[in-house]
Order: structure tokens, then C-alpha cells, then sequence
DNA sequence: TCTGTTCTGGACCGCACGGTCAACATGTGG
DNA sequence: CCACATGTTGACCGTGCGGTCCAGAACAGA
């Protein structure tokens, strides 16, 4: 009982993570959020509480979709795990050569912002890297199971170096850096993990 | 003629840097900035113009000070280039294991919070990494003509993975993730550049 | 239809924000 | 020692902040 909500929570929260993630957390204000959601300070404090906690439920649910869509890229259609490792590192590059300005990772603005400073944005941001190392070992480990890997290397070793690239290729596609110093990292990188060139 | 500053500049820059290191833009205000310099508001505005300017004289002098320690440091007194390369890894794994809450590279945060939005922050960015990666790539030079990394390597492609590795290394630092994790990374990047561990 | 419950919209709060300004202090050059 | 140029201080300004609250709207169940 009692008077039905007049919006749907995934609309407003999808709204949410745009405005924060175009202008961070403190550059977000009240009225931003308002604007973006159209909703009223009453219904966006009773639905959601404070700044602080619907900026957690947003980077919460923006961790879970790129985590998701990560596994599910890992484990689609694509033949192999060594070309599915391709593919990923491709989007990579793909991602910072677009023109005009970039708008990096949440995950990573937000972390940059706040994770000194914010223990729940730090404990998130951790997890979520760490659940990426795992994927990319899994992912490694397939592609060695499978002879497109030398088998003398360690899985969880070059998950994290591969980790590292990727976190370091968004960082460098902020920065506006040529195409060319990403597509260098990215294909040295699989080299690095065994993966010959296509 | 006229009154002459009461303040140091550079010990006012320095503590301003201190303080939008901290916070960020967006989370420093002017109060902080004063209680940080002990300068009044017109002494800030006078000599720096307003938030924006005085950031961007930090950042500026920030890059300009890590840029100098690089560049320094790489032709430091240690005996070969690939020494020194090492040298800079263990140096971004020590920065990484150290506990507590870390305080990521205060250009790194700006570039994530501003880079999309500040065309001068984007440039400022874009130079540096710049300059980082033809300081790594002379060095892959040297070390190739001492002998230490094999002539077959590209030194510009090795520099640009070199230079993600780095930045990924800091945005993993930022997160709090494992020594381990970085150390991984440190020695495969410099392995897929031809360098033997000691 | 009436009652109880929830949701909505916006008025309202105190505060701190970024920024301006004018009165005053402190030097230098003549 | 005086006139001038510059630096300092802090009061002051309008605005917008994050957050609270409540009167009224909109439903479900009796």
C-alpha cells in the first residue's frame, strides 16, 4: 500500500552514474542530480539517502556492469581465449582513439578521486580489480590449455602485467595520448603473454 | 617599488599542491587553500588569480618537478640504463606497498578528473606523458647500445608499454591492491623488454 | 468512501562557497 | 619625509550548497 513510485529506479540511477561520472563526485551537485533525474530532493533523499550513498549505489552498480560485461565478453562466442584476449585489447585501443575529449573509466575517476579518502570506494575499487586479474587468469589459463599460450608461462603473473596494461592504456586514453602509444602497449603486451600477432 | 610579498611563493605553491593533491579541485576550497598558505584572499587572488589559475600553476609546476626527478634519475649515477630502468619499477612497487591509504600521483588524479573538461589540464597531461615516454625510449636506447636489452626490440614500442605498465601500476596503487600484484607486472614489463632479472 | 501509508514537490534552513573591494600597512624613489 | 605603488586584511556580496521537513497527492485495503 501507500502512494506508487512515478519513476523507475534503473532509469534514475543510469542518469545518476552520467552526471557523476561526467563531472566526479564533488563536482556533482544536488541540483545536477535533479536535473539529470528529474526527481525532487524529497523523492531522491527518501529513495536513495545522501550524495554519499547514491554515488555508492551508482559506482556499485557501474562495477557489477563492467564486471559482468567482461565475463561475458571472456566467455562469448568468439573461437578461442587467445582471440577473445585479442579482441578485449583491441577495444582497448579502439576506445582511446575516438576524437574529441575522453571520458575514462567510473571505476577509475572515481577511484583517483576518492579511494584515499573513502574507505567503501577503496574496498569496491579493489574487488573489482581483483575480479578482473581473476578473469584474465582464467582467460590465460584457457588460452595455455588450448597450445596458443607457452605453457612455461604463469598464469596469474601475466594476468596481472595484462591488468596493468589495460588500467595503464586507460589512464594514457585520459590524457588523449595517440592511438599509436596504445596500440605499442597493447600488442607488446600479448607478445609479452605469448600470443602471436593475427 | 611598492610593499614587497610577505610570503615565499614556492612555499605557497607548495602548500597549495599539498592541498589539491589531497582533495582534488572540485574538493578544495578557497578556505582550504588559505588555512593551507596562511595567505588572506586578496594575497591568493593578487598573486594567482583565482582557483582555477592557481591550480594550474600547481599542476604545471608538479609536472614540471616529476618531469625534472625523471629525467634526473635516469641519468642518474647508476652504472648502466638498465640498471636505472629496474631501478624506476622497484621504485613504483616500494611506492605501492607502502600501507595506508595511498595518495595516487597528483597528475594522474587531475587528469582523471579534469582532462575531459580542462583543455589546458588535457594538454599539460598529454605533454608529460609525453616527455615520459622519449625519456623511457632514450634509455631503451642506451640500454640496447650497452647490450642489455636486445637489438631486435622496437625502443619506441618498448617505452609506450613501458609507460602503461607505469601508469597502470599507479591506478592499481591508487586501488590498494596487492605488492604482489605489482611486482608481477614491474617484472614481466621488464622482461618482455629484454631485461633479465638480477 | 474513508483510513492508513507512502511518495512528491518545493519551501526552507544555515552555511560555506568563490570572488570583490576598500581601508590600511609597508615598502621604494625622489 | 613625502608621494606613490604595491601587498595585506578581512568585511562583505550574492549564490548555491547539502540536507530537512511538511503539506498535499496518490494509491491500497477495509
Amino acid at each position: 500500500m501507500g502512494r506508487p513510485r512515478k519513476f523507475d529506479e534503473h532509469q534514475v540511477l543510469r542518469s545518476a552514474t552520467e552526471t557523476f561520472w561526467t563531472s566526479g563526485f564533488a563536482g556533482t551537485s544536488l541540483g545536477d542530480l535533479m536535473r539529470a533525474t528529474s526527481l525532487g530532493k524529497g523523492s531522491l533523499y527518501g529513495a536513495f539517502g545522501d550524495k554519499q550513498a547514491l554515488f555508492q549505489r551508482v559506482l556499485d552498480g557501474y562495477c557489477a556492469n563492467v564486471t559482468a560485461g567482461l565475463r561475458e565478453h571472456l566467455s562469448g562466442p568468439d573461437s578461442s581465449a587467445a582471440s577473445r584476449l585479442r579482441a578485449l585489447f583491441d577495444a582497448a585501443v579502439a576506445a582511446g582513439a575516438s576524437p574529441g575529449p575522453q571520458r575514462a573509466c567510473l571505476l577509475a575517476k572515481s577511484t583517483a578521486e576518492l579511494a584515499a579518502s573513502n574507505a567503501e570506494v577503496a574496498v569496491r575499487a579493489r574487488q573489482t580489480f581483483t575480479t578482473f586479474a581473476d578473469l584474465l587468469q582464467a582467460e590465460v589459463e584457457s588460452a595455455q590449455a588450448a597450445g596458443d599460450v607457452p605453457g612455461d608461462r604463469d598464469p596469474r603473473r601475466t594476468a596481472h602485467h595484462l591488468l596493468a596494461v589495460l588500467r595503464g592504456m586507460e589512464a594514457l586514453t585520459e590524457a588523449g595520448m595517440d592511438e599509436s602509444v596504445l596500440r605499442d602497449a597493447a600488442d607488446t603486451a600479448l607478445e609479452a603473454a605469448g600470443l602471436d600477432q593475427a
